[in-house]
DNA sequence: TCTGGGGTCCTAGGACCC
DNA sequence: TCTGGGGTCCTAGGACCC
């Protein structure tokens, strides 16, 4: 009948992460407001430590806001490398628990630890575990819900940060869920949250009282999930392995422009990108779109799907250029950005005309060159070397080193 | 001095095919 | 001799998450 473990599933959530990295990493930052962001004109806050939360900085806030609310905010570029080192080390310490584990962002896992009481004791016991195994090899710390599933598990993670442990015993959902503002339900963004409250709705156990279909009318499918959500079900299983699904790599300009040389030089550093993200992970694009952010804020996509899968950054330069030159440029932007979708693995087979043309050619050699560049990138640096294109501009590689 | 960058999923309309 | 109806692909945009 019941499950011999009813609390299987746990959900891990590091506090603080980028931000308790650098802290960890520089031990003049700890016990100081500090924040990872870009200290740009448009750069906002990536992670704030709890120093800094107090002040009421909080990370999607612009730097220059935060800076405005704490006079001793110290600002920390982004290094990515360390952290995502950092993730990897905390997944491998889960996958010694479990072998189901299920990351979810780079600070972030659910695991499903049904089964693994005899080897680390109950589920309780195995988050202390994790808890203090993290703690003890990488100085960090993280919270960690317990409960039925997964959507109770995350919910439970973020109720006594830092440093928490949250366990929903079966009995207590239903209080929980009547209590649980509808805003922390993950899913409940500002747009259905504004739909919910005109519907007199705060918490999520009121969306029980709310009939089905007027529920699905007013949300879509959504509603369905709500309503599910609502009585504590979630039945979504942890999934230890997902494909990517689209790779993408975008630019805020410091200063809006309309500017088409200047516009295709950051094209062709986030071509390069793009394909040297495809070719890590093993696969090919057919669709290119191109993002674009006019001053309004406002976002605009194009896109194209190509007759054949592509990797190399020559092919994804061409189309989104194609695309920016297609709508035609009418005002100055504050973004720009090129995703590839519509991934294919490399081992699916390539659709191949009947003779191998000039363009498939020229495919493979943009590629191996695309290798080349890659390979001196990762031994020398990224500013170390870059298309010929991109140098007589003002874009990103052109930029004048600071001293 | 408004609002990053990297993702996922959903919706809706049009084209096209059988 | 007005308007079928699914299924799939493509495109654009929106909401949401970390």
């Amino acid at each position: 009948m019941a499950s011999p473990t009813l609390l299987h599933i746990l959900h891990i959530d590091m506090d603080a992460f980028f931000a308790s990295v650098e802290q960890l990493d520089n031990p003049a930052l700890r016990g100081q407001c500090v924040i990872v962001g870009a200290d740009s004109r448009r750069g906002v806050v990536a992670a704030a430590s709890y120093e800094a939360r107090r002040f009421g900085i909080h990370s999607a806030m612009p730097v220059y806001q935060a800076k405005k609310k704490c006079a001793q905010l110290i600002i920390v570029p982004p290094r990515r490398r360390r952290y995502a080192e950092l993730s990897g080390r905390v997944m491998d310490i889960l996958g010694k628990y479990s072998p189901l584990v299920e990351p979810v962002s780079i600070d972030e896992a659910y695991m499903d630890v049904e089964g693994c009481d005899r080897l680390h004791g109950p589920p309780v016991i195995i988050a202390k575990s994790i808890k203090s195994t993290i703690l003890r090899e990488l100085g960090l710390t993280c919270s960690i819900g317990v409960a039925s599933n997964k959507f109770l598990a995350k919910v439970a993670s973020d109720m006594n940060k830092p440093d928490g442990l949250t366990l929903i015993e079966p009995e207590k959902v239903n209080a929980f869920i009547d209590n649980l503002p509808i805003a922390k339900v993950p899913g409940v963004g500002p747009q259905a949250c504004r739909i919910l409250s005109a519907m007199g709705i705060s918490f999520l156990g009121q969306v029980r009282r709310f009939p089905l279909p007027l529920l699905v009318g007013k949300l879509g499918r959504f509603g369905n999930r709500l309503a599910d959500l609502s009585n504590g079900h979630d039945d979504s299983v942890v999934s230890p392995c997902h494909d990517v699904k689209s790779v993408s790599n975008e630019t805020t300009f410091e200063a809006d422009t309309a500017d088409r040389t200047l516009i295709a030089s950051y094209l062709l550093a986030q071509a390069q990108s793009v394909a040297s993200t495809l070719h890590r992970n093993d696969v090919r694009a057919r669709t290119i779109p191109l993002k674009t952010r006019t001053s309004d804020f406002q976002r605009h996509t194009r896109s194209r799907t190509l007759p054949e899968a592509v990797q190399d950054s020559t092919a994804i330069y061409e189309a989104a250029l194609e695309l920016l030159d297609q709508g035609g440029l009418k005002g100055p932007i504050r973004l720009v950005g090129i995703a590839a979708g519509n991934l294919q693995t490399v081992r699916q087979p390539v659709q191949c005309g009947l003779f191998p043309d000039e363009r498939e050619a020229r495919q493979g050699k943009w590629e191996k060159i695309d290798r080349v560049v890659d390979a001196i990138a990762g031994r020398f640096g990224s500013d170390q070397i870059a298309r010929a294109g991109l140098h007589h501009t003002d874009g990103p590689f052109g930029r004048k080193k600071k001293k």
